[in-house]
DNA sequence: CGATACAATGATAATGACTTTCATTCTCAA
DNA sequence: TTGAGAATGAAAGTCATTATCATTGTATCG
């Protein structure tokens, strides 16, 4: 559960606005909801957060965001697509997916282990020849609530 | 690049037996296909790979090849799904996506890291009531054949 | 303070990966 | 050999996502 502060909105705009688009309020509604889930939200999810937002608006308004670099899509284990805010503004996490019913939390973990993946991601960039930009780290099981 | 021993082939038609399906000639060329790549394949390779296998035909037997536990689905960046065979006949191993041609490849990281990850993933688990099945380190960046 | 250019909206149609259907063919087991 | 049921492949269907387009909203310039 994030909450943005003013800053955060003012260079959401900045990157809006490189790409000559406007932060309207469908996509504040739309950053806003995604913020303060704080874990990344399906389509289904957004739509029941913002009622009276069309689909059409809130597939479209995404693709701008994530055009911009202000929303991130990150790939579950269904076919729904899941939306959280990108990692700069969200800060450095990796999730946990239930595979099961395919929702998504976000975790933190320890710097000692991340510093182990940067490392990591480092030897094989080096060794590949790969110009690394992203590691994930996911871990998949059975959450909770589907546990038998 | 995996090549198969007749064991192998052996336990996968065992495994598609337990659910009353038969290892047939398409199913066949399909697991010796993915495993020749050594990479997770999408299924435009799959074909290329496989001259006159229907599509409709590699989906439905693929489904059951997952179904059986023998191949396994990888979600790349883009949206085309990808298959290997499932962990325990190709080993464990983990993924180098390119993000802008979608290519995946495998990558093996030290003992020591795997280490590393495993019991993060356990601390997790034991944290958050999860059962963790799996964990996911995948490095996301460009392939040398896609940089500048 | 308009006028104008251009982005945004939302209902609808289209796209494309994937799945299902179904009549026919194949294959295992008795 | 034969019958039960799995497999096949062409074609139709599904469904998340994307594109279209006429209309509306909104910055900016005179």
């Amino acid at each position: 559960m994030t909450t943005l502060d003013d800053s955060a909105h003012t260079e959401i705009r900045l990157r809006l606005a490189r790409l000559d688009q406007r932060y309207t309020r469908l996509r504040r509604v739309l950053v806003e909801v995604i913020a303060a889930a704080g874990r990344p939200v399906s389509i289904l999810e957004i739509l029941a957060s913002a009622p009276g937002l069309p689909q059409s608006s809130a597939y479209r308004n995404l693709s701008s965001l994530i055009e911009s670099g202000v929303v991130r899509r990150v790939p579950g284990t269904d076919d729904h697509g899941r939306f959280e805010l990108a990692e700069d503004l969200a800060g450095h996490h990796h999730h946990l997916v239930c595979a099961r019913c395919g929702s998504v939390e976000d975790v933190r973990h320890s710097p000692a282990l991340e510093q182990a993946l940067g490392e990591a991601a480092q030897a094989v960039a080096s060794q590949q020849g790969y110009r690394i930009t992203e590691h994930r780290f996911d871990l998949v099981g059975v959450c909770p609530a589907c546990l038998p």
